[in-house]
RNA sequence: GCCCACGUAGCUCAGUCGGCAGAGCGUGUCCUUGGUAAGGACAAGGUCACCGGUUCGAUUCCGGUCGUGGGCUCCA
């Protein structure tokens, strides 16, 4: 027998019989690896741990610890419950079951949504295909034979996924509709013989996959199904409710443990919950869905995000703007927002619709084509905390994160194509800087490009695309690409950070516009006296205010530094003789700037104390007769404990020092 | 908007197989005058989300509306 060459990652080279799989290549390296190995990649094709080797490779062994190898191992749980649930539900029809950015979910067609009791059952069915360990194996099947195999199922969810797969690789456009599948099959017949779809089976169970997938079920250490949810088939309103489940796996029980309570501190950190316990803000069943009302806490938090951002932006150039809230729909015509249905309100004043601006852009292009502009004047940025209204569908509302009404710290920067790349490089250093301030030190960047409805010219969107592309290439930031993502009138570039416990956020984003200078037919007079058109940047940095706030909530898990606590110091009288000295200490701290509040609740210390530690007020300032007889205040911090008595004065220096942005 | 679940005191939740509703925490008052995460007593507080229906009687059953949660889809 010969032997082939297999180049490992670190690329050593080892030489095996022909025929080797990736798994006694792993066994060769060591138990554990192979132990731990859930998929290889096969000159950077993703495959089966027991597809023989048949000539010289590159060869990397996945295990959970990579992304990729994740998704293998989740994939394989995916197809585990959904035997699980077959078992249980007999009639229960698969459709599809991926594996996503943690876990996986199976959709069913089912004539009932799943109950608690159900899903007990069907987890106890996984831990049994589990324990009995079948391999699973993999067969190519004609599409032919695919189709027959799931019509005699009575499964037309698997009959449209094959028939996609035939359209696909026959170049054609996928059919949709019972009766245009039916069509393609009847006229693509001979394709259905020399496409191939892979089945991977384990037991009794097969199902339609590309694979790749685990060696056997007992690979799957520990799971947990995690929340039933209906679905629609293919995401589409239109078609069928299905009934999805949610599960999680890991290699063992302790991963899994480590999954639950990251989920637990989200939960913990929920700023819902911190929004009420913290008395920051509320809604109104009577008042509205989805408008945020701000208690005086809250209201002070959202004060200094934004009085910070006003700031940066003056230091940076922009020039503040403020526009109406209420338009005149012509405007929102020129834009294209009414045409795109951009879901916004509309009202009528004297005989005239008026919309209510879901976006500010319309606004600030009225402003720029108020008067002549000179290239000199070029690049203007213009910002506004702009306020606006847009009708989010009710069952998409939560809490802060998604809301109908909220202020966005928005700009548009009005430049000349030369000035563009420099001007959004500015744009994505300004936000990185703004970013780190609350604490956010990861990002993702993302380019998204034209989505289906859009205006404008491929020329313009192409030229577009390529200004953003060219600003990241040119500052080396690496990018991932949303393809269809993009704004309607033009390509973005998306900035998500990461917070506290690994949840990614989108704030920034930087938006590239063609299309709205030309509708709305600005100018500037270039230096040959000849007017040209400029090209328009809109951006936002925090993005909406109350979206921003939220994730700084629960990035801070309601534990503000103190340049963002709307408390800074609660003072803590010990008795009602020190009352009076206690006002003098606050009057004092308001007087130096700072916010500050005393509690003379008649409860003990202990429980002022505790009360205090639970509202997370960053310092506690005890006052008892030996502070006022010489002027001190005994400090405690919210984590460091009592910190000894100190004069007022040297308090002061310390919290000053704290109390700056990013500090 | 659609699917599912839910809505009882400010909060967390009991409870009512249809007969005018309870606890803990919180709040108020009084007692205690306290030294770094819960002192004690008493009290107030609910048309059981709202509207309609069935019923002798509805917080409980039915329908609708509003709102919330988890998804689908969309987005800051």
């Amino acid at each position: 027998m010969s032997e082939i060459t297999i180049t490992l990652p670190d690329d050593s080279k080892i030489q095996v019989p022909q025929g080797t799989t990736p798994l006694q290549v792993a066994e060769g390296i060591g138990a554990r690896l192979a132990k731990a190995a859930v998929a290889a990649k096969i000159d950077g094709v993703l495959t089966d741990l027991h597809e023989p080797l048949e000539r010289d490779v590159s060869l990397t062994l996945l295990t959970f610890d990579d992304d990729e190898g994740k998704h293998v191992y989740w994939h394989s749980a995916a197809h585990i419950m959904a035997d699980a649930v077959q078992r249980v539900f007999p009639h229960a029809k698969l459709t599809i079951g991926p594996a996503i950015e943690e876990g996986f979910y199976y959709d069913f067609h089912m004539d009932r949504p799943f109950t608690d009791d159900d899903i007990a059952k069907i987890e106890q069915q996984m831990a049994e295909i589990i324990a009995a360990d079948e391999p699973f194996t993999c067969k190519e099947l004609s599409a032919a034979e695919a189709v027959e195999f799931w019509k005699s199922r009575d499964n037309e969810y698997k009959v449209e996924l094959t028939t996609d797969i035939v359209a696909t690789e026959t170049g054609h456009q996928p059919p949709r509709g019972h009766d245009a599948i039916q069509q393609f099959m009847d006229s693509h017949s001979s394709d259905y013989t020399q496409v191939e779809v892979s089945h991977y089976s384990h037991g009794q169970f097969t199902d339609l996959c590309r694979g790749p997938h685990l060696p056997s079920t007992g690979r799957i250490g520990a799971f947990k199904l995690t929340s039933v949810a209906g679905a629609y088939w293919r995401g589409t309103e239109l078609n069928p409710m299905l009934q999805r489940i949610y599960g999680v796996a890991f290699p063992d029980r302790k991963a899994l443990a480590g999954y639950l309570e990251r989920m637990e501190e989200a939960r913990r950190r929920d700023h819902r919950i911190l929004g009420r316990d913290l008395d920051l803000f509320g809604f109104f069943e009577e008042a509205g869905a989805g408008l945020p009302y701000y208690h005086p806490r809250g209201a002070m938090l959202r004060h200094l995000v934004t009085d910070f951002a006003v700031r940066e932006h003056l230091k940076r150039g922009y020039q503040l703007i403020r526009t109406p809230h209420l338009i005149k729909s012509e405007v929102w015509h020129t834009s294209g927002h009414a045409q795109q249905a951009y879901p916004m309100y509309y009202t009528e004043i004297d005989g005239h619709s008026y919309g209510i601006k879901p976006m500010n852009c319309p606004g600030h292009l009225l402003i720029y084509g108020s008067r002549t502009r000179s290239y000199r004047d070029l690049p203007m940025r213009y910002f506004e905390l702009g306020t606006v209204y847009r009708h989010e569908r009710s069952g998409v509302l939560h809490g802060l994160l998604r809301v109908r009404g909220f202020t966005q710290d928005d700009a548009h920067i009005f430049c000349t194509p030369e000035q563009l790349q420099d001007e959004i490089i500015s744009v994505i250093e300004f936000a990185s800087y703004m970013l780190s301030v609350f604490g956010f030190n990861e990002y993702r960047t993302y380019l998204s490009t034209r989505p289906e409805k859009s205006v404008g010219s491929d020329e313009q969107w192409e030229r577009a695309t390529q200004a953003l592309v060219d600003a990241m290439d040119a500052h080396d930031i690496e990018f991932e690409v949303d393809e269809g993502g993009g704004a309607f009138y033009g390509p973005k570039i998306d900035i998500k950070v990461k917070d506290a416990i690994g949840r990614l956020w989108q704030c920034a984003t930087i938006q590239c516009d063609f299309t709205q200078p030309e509708r709305f037919d600005i100018t500037y007079v270039g230096e040959d006296g000849q007017e040209h058109r400029p090209v328009m940047i809109h951006r936002v940095v925090l993005a909406g205010i109350e979206r921003f706030l939220g994730i700084v909530i629960e990035n801070y898990a309601g534990a503000f530094p103190v340049w963002l606590a709307p408390v800074q110091v609660m003072v803590l009288p010990i008795t009602e003789r020190h009352h009076d000295y206690a006002a003098q200490v606050v009057e004092k701290l308001l007087a130096e700037g700072f916010r500050a509040e005393a509690d003379t609740a008649a409860s003990t210390l202990g429980a002022r104390i505790r009360h205090a530690e639970m509202q997370k007020y960053p310092y506690m300032l005890v006052v008892g007769d030996r502070e006022q007889e010489q002027g001190q205040v005994a400090v405690r911090h919210r984590d460091e404990g009592d910190l000894g008595p100190q004069p007022l004065d040297e308090f002061i220096l310390r919290l000053r020092e704290e109390d700056r942005p990013g500090a």
